[in-house]
DNA sequence: GCTTTGCTTGTTCATATGCTCACTTTGTTG
DNA sequence: CAACAAAGTGAGCATATGAACAAGCAAAGC
C-alpha cells in the first residue's frame, strides 16, 4: 500500500481549496510538480496548469519582505522628493501592457497593508479596475470590504463582478455625474448616500486613480463629460482629476460648475483617510500626477519607470 | 545605446535592496533569470543562487491567498474537533527535517497574521527558535518588536542574534529557572522583568512551543530539568509543558515545586492574549498537543499531517 | 441525429532552472 | 609574504517547466 497515493482519495475537493494545497506543496514544500502529481493523484501538466491559473489570479501572490522592497530606487526617490509615505516603481518594459502590470503592482502593493476584515475605499478609473481584478482573491481571503468613493455604480461592479467576496460592498447607488447641482445635493443627502460616504472615510486605505485632461481620459470615453468640457477645464487650469474632481498644477481643487453636478467624495475630505494610493502611468499622467502630489492629495504612488523619472525631472 | 544594459550601473546596491529588485523582477514581472541578468549586469547563475537565498532566508514568500489555505483537510478537522481559531497541518514528507519545516510553516503563518509594527510574545524552545530563524526578514520588514516570555535569555540570542531588526526586543533578563522559590519571586518581582511581562501580556499574538515530557526533551538537554526530575513530573501526572510549565491530560497547570523556580509568565495569564499558536510536530509529541488542546492553554495550532492524524485518531 | 463550438486533457518539445564540479577570489593566520 | 581556508563564480549537464499542438468530450444548435 503506496502511502503517497491512496492518501487523497476521498471527496473531489472544490477547485480553490485543491490549488491552495498544491500552491502549499509547490511553494512552501517546495515539491515538484510530478511529485505532487502522484501525491494528489493528478497528471503533471495538470498540476503546472492549476500553478499557473492561481499566480494570474492572484491566488498566488509572492511577498517580498525586504524594507526596501518599496523603495527601489526611483520609488524612494519620489518618496523623498515629495514626502510620500511610499511609492512602488515598476519597470518599463515594451511588450507587457502597461495597464495590467500596475494593477499588479498595486495588488501586491494593498496586499502587504490590508489586514483581515480591513475597509478598502475604492476611487474610480482603470487602474483602480485593474488592482480590484488582481486583488480579487486577496479580499475573499481576508474577508476585505470595499466601498466605493464616488458614483457610477455600474463601472464599478465591472471590476469586482461575480467574484467570490466574503466582505461586504458598499457602493454609492448614483450615477457619477447627473444633470443639476440640485439633484445632486439632493442625493448626497439621502440617507444611503450619506452613510456610505460616511463610511467611506473612515477607511484606512484609499486607492483612487488619477486622470489627465485630455480628450481620452476614461471620464470623457465612458461618457461623463465631453471632449469639448475637458478643453475648457484645460483652459481654466485643470492638470488632472481625482474621484471626478479636477485640480490646477498645484493640486488645488479647482471651482469648477462640473463639481457641482458630482455625487462623490470631495478629495479634501478624503484627507482624513490616513493612507491614500494613487495609481497611475504614462506620459500623459505625468503633470496629472505631479499636481495630485503637490496638493498632497495622494500620499503614496504607483507608477512606472518612466513616469518616475519624468516626475523626478520636474524642477519645481 | 541599449537602455536595458546602461541604466543599472549606478551605485553598487547594497545586498538586500539587490535581492529585492532581482525577486519582483522574478516574480513580479516574471522575468527570466537570464534577463534579469541582462537587466542588472549579472550572470544568470548569481541572479539563480539571489533567489535561492531569498526563498531560504524567507526574504521571498509565497502568500496563498485562499480561505482554505489554513484548513487544508486536517488542519480543518482540527479546528473542529479542538475548537481552535485556526490550524496549519504540514505534509508528512520522509527527507526533510522537520523541525526546519515547522518553523518555515510557523513562520508562512505568522506572516499572514502580523501587522506592521506588531508586537509578537515569543517562548521557548526548538520550533520557536526555527520559527524565528525564518521569520528574521519578515520581522525587518515590517518593524515588528519581540518580547519574550520567559526567561532563558542566552537560548532566545540563539534565535534571532545577528539579524537586522527593526523592532525592539524585549527580554525577560533572567535565567528560566533559578535555585530557589525566593529568589524566582524575588526576580519576578523586579520592575524591569515585571515590565516586559506586563508587556507581553499586551501582544496580540504570542508563538509558544510545546514540551514533551521525555529524557529527549530540550528542557532536559539545555540542562534546565534532570531526566529524573522529568521521570517524577510524570508520574504526577504530567503529559507535557508550555513555558516551562508542566500540565495534565486535561491541560492543567500541575502544582509542582519546579513551577516556583521558574521566572516565566504564568500559561494562565497567557490566555489573555487572544491569538496563541503552538508549534510541534512527532510522536513525542501528541500527548503534550492533547493536553494544551484541551485544556485552551493554545488556539491555533501549527504540526505536521502524522502528528494531526494522530490527534484526530484519539478519542477522549 | 448530426454537427459545431468551446473546453479540458495529455503529448511533445524547446527552454528555463538548479545542481555539480572545477576554478578563482578574498580574507585570514602563521 | 606565503599559504590556506572559505566563500564566490562560471561551465556543462540533467531535470523541471511551460507552450504549442492535437485529441477527446460535453453542451448547444440545426
Amino acid at each position: 500500500m503506496d502511502d503517497t497515493s491512496e492518501r487523497v482519495v476521498e471527496n473531489p475537493i472544490d477547485d480553490d481549496e485543491l490549488l491552495a494545497q498544491i500552491a502549499w506543496y509547490y511553494y512552501v514544500d517546495g515539491l515538484t510538480q510530478e511529485e505532487i502529481g502522484g501525491h494528489l493523484g493528478l497528471s503533471r501538466i495538470k498540476v503546472s496548469r492549476c500553478l499557473d491559473k492561481g499566480r494570474r489570479t492572484g491566488l498566488i501572490q509572492v511577498q517580498i519582505n525586504s524594507p526596501y522592497e518599496g523603495s527601489l530606487r526611483l520609488g524612494r526617490a519620489l518618496v523623498e522628493r515629495f514626502g510620500l509615505a511610499d511609492a512602488r516603481v515598476i519597470p518599463s518594459l515594451a511588450g507587457a501592457p502597461r495597464g495590467a502590470r500596475i494593477g499588479q503592482a498595486a495588488a501586491h502593493f494593498l496586499g502587504r497593508r490590508l489586514v483581515v476584515r480591513d475597509l478598502l475605499a475604492v476611487g474610480w478609473g482603470e487602474a483602480v479596475m485593474a488592482t480590484l481584478d488582481r486583488l480579487a482573491p486577496t479580499l475573499a481571503a481576508r474577508e476585505i470590504s470595499l466601498v466605493s468613493l464616488t458614483g457610477g455604480v455600474a463601472a464599478y461592479l465591472d471590476g469586482i463582478g461575480g467574484r467570490t467576496q466574503k466582505g461586504d460592498i458598499h457602493l454609492i447607488p448614483t450615477p457619477l455625474r447627473v444633470s443639476s447641482p440640485e439633484f445632486a445635493g439632493a442625493l448626497r443627502l439621502e440617507p444611503y448616500v450619506r452613510d456610505v460616504m460616511t463610511l467611506a472615510l473612515t477607511a484606512k486605505i484609499a486607492l483612487v486613480g488619477i486622470g489627465a485632461v485630455s480628450p481620452q481620459a476614461t471620464l470623457v470615453n465612458n461618457g461623463y463629460c465631453s471632449a469639448s468640457e475637458i478643453e475648457l477645464f484645460h483652459r481654466q487650469g485643470a492638470v488632472g482629476d481625482i474621484l471626478g474632481y479636477f485640480y490646477d498644477r498645484e493640486g488645488r481643487i479647482l471651482a469648477l460648475d462640473l463639481h457641482t453636478h458630482m455625487v462623490a467624495v470631495d478629495p479634501e475630505h478624503l484627507r482624513r483617510i490616513p493612507t491614500i494610493i494613487g495609481a497611475a502611468a504614462g506620459p500623459a499622467k505625468v503633470e496629472p500626477i505631479l499636481g495630485a502630489l503637490r496638493g498632497g492629495l495622494i500620499n503614496n504612488l504607483i507608477t512606472d519607470e518612466a513616469t518616475a523619472q519624468e516626475l523626478l525631472n520636474r524642477r519645481d
